[in-house]
DNA sequence: ATCATCAAACTAGTATACAAGTTCACAGGT
DNA sequence: ACCTGTGAACTTGTATACTAGTTTGATGAT
């Protein structure tokens, strides 16, 4: 039995693929579900209350990020944290997010800015209130917002599958760090947009997006157990 | 009935899915299905030979990359080759391997680039006696080599979803354009490398990876039927 | 006690039956 | 002739039965 597995309503227009995978995607990135743990889609099954078939064609669809792995008629496991896959996503994100960041900072009409000034207008009043997970939900939705204003959507959804792999550890982190220079950052991409300066862009997306990576050694020493030993 | 489908062994250690996957691709690849064409799940099952579920798994994954498209209750379709989707896709691809040529070139040991030369020769091999459909898979490995030794395999794969809409456009044009400059195109990329040199990498490779766009409204209207009308 | 063997209880992969929704053509009334 | 409704033949989505391979643990021989 999975014991602290967080269960939602189903959507009504939802296929029970996309609900399973939704479901999933928050307890794996919460840790409810554990990294190393074992999965059983039967269990699963009976758990959410669909049949395999939806699990089966939700894990296959995770397993392609590598944030669970199947091994045929052994088990399927969610995936321990491993630090030269997330090098590897932060390097594909960097790169990405600072190209977009250089359209966007190219031109871009007032009106699609409204979306991403209310969105951090809303992070700072979630950071005053120390609402963290509704915080990394606007900064997620942050970045989706300039792939949508760059016409990258499908982009940034090839993307989304590795930025599992950082929400993860950022579940991790939460209780420890400061949040503020979250908003403090996309304020700082923001302005870059309105002066239309791309290496400003840059660099504040850089900043930004590497400030975490200071951090994961101590969050390693802190859960060793969820990480996959470092290096080959 | 698919009449030109073409039909491989199945590998031993190959699962239904994996094959199916295999043989969708080629075919969608090659255009033997042809874009806007619709696909039956029970039609591919029966002529594959194998049941609903690893077509329905394979096709799904199709449908994550846009190059199949599933309506529920209506039918699933090869897509057609939208433009739009193209050039993000190749944003995508130009992004990623300008960042990965710029790694390889800031320092590769000998060793790593044995295969890449050995792919080259065999590239001109390839040209000098017209073999196309040979010279597109070296073409593909060399990047895929690329991503390879620079330690960048997973986004090389996700990737790749997005390279299959090339290959159809590629497939389209074999017939009309001088290969020669593939083969110069990549000996130009492993020469940076070889000097150490990234921003002549970048260059050669934003160069070659840029040469398909000119000739894409030849193609587009030499077979218009398999294009979605441009831009919005 | 230790090791080998074998069976039972798992695993994921596949096939198939069924459910629910869509399309389309044909029949029948106007 | 034309519109309308109805049902059969599709579609994909889901549940379930079955296959084949792996693990595990108990049993029995040494």
């Amino acid at each position: 039995m999975v014991q602290g597995m967080i269960l939602r309503e189903r959507y009504s227009r939802e296929t029970g693929r996309e609900y399973v995978l939704r479901i999933l995607k928050e307890n794996i990135v919460r840790l409810e579900l554990e990294p190393g743990g074992r999965i059983s889609e039967n269990e699963l099954a009976s758990e959410i209350g669909v049949s395999r078939t939806p699990i089966r064609e939700a894990l296959i669809e995770l397993s392609k990020s590598k944030i669970v792995e199947i091994y045929p008629q052994k088990g399927s496991y969610v995936s321990l944290i491993d630090w030269d896959l997330v090098e590897e996503a932060q390097f594909m994100r960097l790169t990405l997010e600072k190209a977009v960041i250089r359209l966007a900072c190219e031109g871009m009409e007032e009106e699609k800015l409204k979306g991403l000034e209310k969105n951090v207008k809303l992070q700072q009043f979630y950071v005053e209130n120390g609402e963290t997970d509704e915080l990394l939900e606007m900064d997620n939705q942050f970045h989706k917002e300039l792939f949508e204003i760059t016409n990258k959507v499908h982009i940034y959804k090839l993307m989304s599958g590795m930025i599992l792999h950082f929400d993860r550890l950022r579940t991790l982190r939460t209780k420890t760090v400061d949040n503020q220079y979250v908003v403090d950052d996309h304020m700082a991409i923001l302005d870059a947009i309105r002066m239309k300066d791309p290496d400003k862009g840059e660099y504040a997306m850089d900043r930004h997006l590497t400030r975490h990576v200071i951090d994961e050694e101590i969050v390693r020493s802190k859960f060793p157990q969820y990480f996959k030993s470092k290096k080959s």
